[in-house]
DNA sequence: AACTATTTATAAGA
DNA sequence: TTCTTATAAATAGTT
């Protein structure tokens, strides 16, 4: 791709091997985010320089760490059965599923506030979207309406119980059910690790609405494990 | 490149992904090898299928673990400290704490479109919510606006003009289970252009939208990770 | 850092 | 999966 074919081997001219260093490089970790992103898998690349500087995907390096940690826990498997490696590998990928979920997720709560519009927003998919706003509208200032009259009020005009997770039809869903007490002590088995403790939810304030204040931190996470939930700020439900 | 341009987006037509994946998956590896030989650098790069195979530069992985050590040094982590319990326990911290996250944004998202406004739900947050809704209703058709006069771009509208959530609303409405996407928007809100997965929803998560494509196969999550979704708890919306 | 001429990578299709 | 082909991208050499 260029004035000229180039063969492989070292680029010995100096600058040149720089310069081509410096194209490449970002082609490489483009290529690499392209690859992440359009087929949904994990990726992770390190460069170093020939001076030792770092570069790497993904960018916030978050991620990467446990990138690593699941490649090890790959070798690691193949070199000598570790009991927990399976697990580990497990739920490094359902971090990583779940991150990127929740900032899919964010993106999309961004949008309904209007706080972020893609720049490259069709008109009809904002007429779409100012339809879903009406709609909301609508059903909220409905609410209010019967809240105005609070004799009439009714256990709930459930709409059958269309919570967000029986979105899940499809699966027929396991009937292990298996609750658990919040037992102190962890069993081993993965799928118990995962059935979090749904009360403990309320240690962690889900801010409601993005505030206008800017300024988030998030990061670190991954090496040390969890970090800190972000301080609630804005309009709290729960 | 290719016979047509592709948006930075996950691939949802399974097959074209597998495909894609592949490809690209090698081409990405070779650039690595490129780069690496063309600037004499070290490069490693991993690359997890969705199925967790793992793939990676350079290929006899000899070198590889070395620049994780380089890479590790650079970052001061010390990975592999401990063998794994206390990993493993952090790792299962961080689920859970994303899981709840995830649950607690999904709810925000929920309450912003109106489909889940709790039956307690004071008057004031009400009118808190309206006032959001409104505002956000403001920002859209203001976009709109701008939108409208740059050019006159009109696009027909959406096929089935049905916002995710009116599925919901109307409390019925089968899965789409991969119908035969007659021909190119198959989105079925304004998700897609908020670059908005919406299928990507883990076997244990809730889906937001109607899927319209059945891929995925992603086995082994889904048995362990599927906890009964928990009722909703505190200020339930709905 | 910009600018092209070319080479590559690849999206579609078979 | 592999091959083919039309196109989109990357980038080598130049300015």
């Amino acid at each position: 791709m260029g004035r000229g074919k180039v063969e492989l081997k070292r680029i010995e001219n100096r600058v040149s091997r720089q310069v081509t260093f410096s194209k490449r490089r970002k082609g490489l970790l483009k290529k690499a985010h392209e690859l992440a992103v359009l087929c949904d898998v994990d990726v992770g690349v390190v460069v170093f320089s020939e001076r030792g500087k770092l570069f790497e995907y993904p960018d916030p390096p978050a991620s990467l760490t446990d990138l690593i940690r699941r490649y090890e826990a790959v070798n690691n498997t193949q070199l000598q059965e570790t009991p927990c490696t399976d697990h580990q590998q497990q739920m490094i990928a359902e971090i990583g599923r779940l991150r990127r979920e929740y900032q899919q997720l964010e993106a999309n709560l961004m949008a309904y506030t209007g706080e972020y519009l893609s720049s490259v927003a069709p008109v009809d998919e904002l007429d779409e979207l100012e339809r879903q706003l009406e709609m909301a509208l609508s059903k909220v200032r409905a609410r209010k309406c019967l809240c105005a009259f609070p004799r009439r009020r009714r256990r709930s005009s459930q709409i059958n119980g269309r919570g967000p997770h029986d979105a899940a039809a499809t699966g027929e869903e396991g009937m292990e059910e298996e609750m658990a007490e919040p037992a102190p002590a962890p069993s081993p088995s993965f799928a118990y690790l995962l059935n979090v403790n749904e009360k403990s939810a309320a240690s962690t304030m889900l801010q409601l609405w993005p505030q206008t204040d800017g300024d988030d931190d998030d990061v670190g996470t991954a090496g040390g494990g969890s970090s800190s939930p972000p301080p609630p700020r804005g309009l709290q439900l729960w």
